[in-house]
DNA sequence: AGCCTATACATAGATAATCTATATATCACG
DNA sequence: CGTGATATATAGATTATCTATGTATAGGCT
């Protein structure tokens, strides 16, 4: 990391698959999404996000299709597939194990 | 990371700020407190646990000493100073923010 | 005596995830 | 006609973690 991360490391592919539970979205609106339902707290850029949806497209958890958006630009919207569904859970699972983890850690240190 | 991290990335300063809070340890102490603390979920391999160290001795946030252990065996003991007192505040503070940020994130999307 | 396990520190090198910076293209607005 | 927002993408740097390896000693068991 450059500096001082915009996200936690290691969280970055479980946000983006959980953006797509609703409905699919392009690569641009998965980091609006990200930024505005974490209050501006969050922010995703360019060179982190494209590289992973690249990741969850191989890994065959999401899958692409070139279209167009309301305001007529072209854009590459993300489903999730029952795969990733899946594998949103096992990632969902293991975060709050970590979180769970580390708040014992905090608290009784 | 090799496969699946046993931490999460970018916290493990801020678990070793916070387990040297009450008393002096030496790293091995440090790795073993985590290790229990979290009841075996996080583990510290010594190819992250020692790089950190010199990490947090280069930024002034704990200092070092040779002692002998309970049973008799060198031990370099790490001692939280006033700075690290000060960063471990910051650094649970973002931490508790990120956190806070990823569950609006989860709940909302 | 010899062996194994646990304790204790340390480094080299691999891997992976993030960042910064750059590039392209189009739309809407002033 | 320029600027900002929308939209995708890649190259390269940085950094944090891991795996693997090496050293050394204490204590217990056979």
């Amino acid at each position: 990391m450059a500096n001082k991360p915009d996200l936690l490391p290691g969280t970055l592919d479980m946000l983006i698959l959980k953006t797509l539970t609703r409905a699919p979205l392009h690569g641009y609106g998965i980091a609006q999404a990200i930024k505005q339902l974490s209050d501006e707290v969050l922010t995703v850029e360019e060179g982190s996000l494209y590289p992973a949806l690249q990741r969850l497209l191989l890994q065959g958890w999401v899958k692409a299709e070139w279209k167009m958006t309301e305001t007529n630009r072209r854009a590459r919207y993300y489903t999730l597939t029952s795969a990733g569904r899946k594998q949103l859970g096992i990632e969902l699972s293991e975060f709050e194990q970590m979180i769970a983890a580390i708040s014992r850690v905090l608290q009784n240190a």
